[in-house]
DNA sequence: GCAGGTCTTCGAAGCGCTTCGACGCGAAGG
DNA sequence: CCTTCGCGTCGAAGCGCTTCGAAGACCTGC
């Protein structure tokens, strides 16, 4: 069973393999009549176009690169529901997603847009100071990025407005009443490694306390039980007074409440706790945690949209910071 | 800056184009001085092989489908694991991953496959009735499966030897001197789908419990903190003498320590717990857990492996089941 | 001295698709 | 009635690469 190309489509249906082309690009008028005569050979032929050879003449591959991180730190949900979303939403748009991880580096990037293998990039988890983002800029294909370097001149950065994730936890705790509240970010090795969303949080979170007065601090914080045991106890040794957690830590979050149990506070009666997680995390919790959600699907489809639109030749914002959701669950009051 | 074709580098080398081609892809004999000054003209110009083009003259993309399942109850990490696994494997062997999702079907195999988008397929969690396995044996293009259907007649299947890793469990527990052992499997709805590996667990667990001529009894247990709480509550109130513990679920491994504590059994003095779990989870837990890991990497390798020998059309065997290996950590004495 | 090899390299024919220019034809305009 | 135009369709020229057959150069051995 040969594959079967244009041409037999064509002959089937009694016409030029271009206006089958036509049909199926839709780039010039076709009357109905031949249309549907040649979609119904399609059909009848299960007909599916070559890549390779459509990606030839076209000159779009109709894939998209996606360069995943994969390091420690990370949350792995997270990022995996950012990939689903990546892929359905490509999908929508008919291209097809080529995963790549970082360790590739900026020569995979370069390899695969120079091969013409891929039409554009989508790159997660930028860093501050990133290695491939003067490669991004040099290269003739459009690229979006998922967070923000340095200097985003001349880049389409996609990111959670982390800022306001964190302003949002402060202003709820603040809404509830508490005076005395404290945040628990990422291991101290994401703030090291200058990724950036971890200190917009806190920036966020400590300017808001700061406009409502309260007493605010923040600290990083590890991700195993004894070393969540140990912060949440020596924070609650310092500041008695402490009604009110953010936890911005994925891994952390169970172990503070574990931590809170044990240290003979009860959540939410003593301790108001606030996370900044995926809804699955927070929702298996218990008590359920009040939750700030990264919304990794809107932050995926949103950055295949932008990279859409600069296929297309559309000018698209630099920067596009997504609003955070607050969502009140048991964990505080 | 046009890109820079074949051509050109014939040209600055002063060769034919079909000579830059053989130099390239060592499918004939030159002379080693025309190869060196094609390859030095490469370099020069920065030369990459247009992607489309090679694989419409060659009908190879040089590309393989990974499908992932995005699905509850899988565990993620181990799923990214494999993920990384795949890619780096298949770069090894100079190939791209294509990223897909199951929801795509049957449909989105058949497209991919007929369109000449990739040249074989790598399918995860296949499930014991997957409606993609009459598909996949029609289909030209090879595949592997991670996970075994209900017939894997004269299709190419990868997987961790579960039923030996139950067995390995309850093997050292026996040698620990436990009497009365138990496993807590995955949630309920993971058997239900007929997945498979959580079975084989079960079945290598339980039979060789018996081997052993042990009390053991398996059940499935779902992930919530309250509801691995419950479980494990319920456990040791009907059976007070047991002292071993298996948690073939990563999500709730974690739980079932805090559980523990709270319960006051300590670990591993009152009750010894073994996980089969990647080992990031093992080492992230208090007391660090002695775990059966999931060796996402190997199956991510080796399947990558068989699907490359079954393109250079090698025989390969239908099924490769990998050894388990089991950590001691502190959890278990 | 020449048929027959061997070793390198070349030229050209596709691979399956898109796209540009052109053509035929009936309708509209003068 | 003849020109002009637009619509629908066709043919052919590539896109950049692989691969097959063959040619040229040089050796061998009879």
């Amino acid at each position: 069973m040969r594959t079967v190309t244009i041409a037999d489509v064509a002959k089937h249906a009694g016409v030029a393999v271009s206006t089958v082309s036509y049909v199926l690009s839709g780039k010039r008028a076709i009357s109905a009549t031949t249309r549907q005569r040649v979609l119904d050979s399609v059909r009848a032929l299960g007909y599916h176009p070559n890549a390779g050879a459509r990606a030839l003449a076209s000159k779009r591959a109709k894939v998209i690169a996606l360069v995943l991180p994969l390091r420690a730190g990370m949350n792995l949900p997270v990022l995996m529901q950012f990939a689903t979303s990546v892929v359905t939403t490509a999908r929508q748009y008919d291209h097809d997603v080529l995963l790549m991880t970082a360790d590739e580096g900026a020569d995979g990037l370069h390899r695969v847009a120079a091969s013409a293998l891929v039409d554009g990039l989508l790159l997660m988890d930028v860093e501050i100071h990133d290695p491939r983002v003067p490669l991004l800029r040099k290269l003739a294909e459009p690229s979006v990025l998922i967070g923000f370097p340095a200097d985003p001149e001349g880049l389409t950065c996609v990111d959670l407005d982390f800022a306001r994730a964190g302003a949002l936890c402060a202003d709820h705790l603040a809404d509830l009443g508490h005076r005395e509240i404290a945040l628990l970010g990422a291991p101290r090795v994401v703030y090291e490694r200058g990724t950036g969303f971890a200190e917009r949080t806190m920036a966020g979170f400590v300017e808001a306390a700061r406009r409502h007065g309260l007493e605010a601090d923040a600290r990083p914080c590890e991700e195993s039980f004894d070393e969540v045991h140990a912060a949440v106890k020596l924070l609650l040794d310092e500041r008695p007074a402490l009604s009110g957690l953010v936890v911005h830590n994925e891994a952390a979050a169970g172990h503070v409440l574990g931590a809170l149990r044990i240290l003979g506070r009860r959540v939410p009666e003593d301790v108001s706790v606030v996370a900044i997680c995926p809804d699955d995390i927070a929702e298996r919790a218990s008590p359920a945690l009040t939750s700030v959600l990264i919304p990794a699907e809107d932050v995926g489809r949103q950055a295949v949209r932008l990279l859409m639109a600069k296929l297309e030749g559309q000018a698209v914002p630099e920067s596009t910071l997504l609003e955070p959701r607050l969502t009140i669950r048991e964990s505080s009051r």
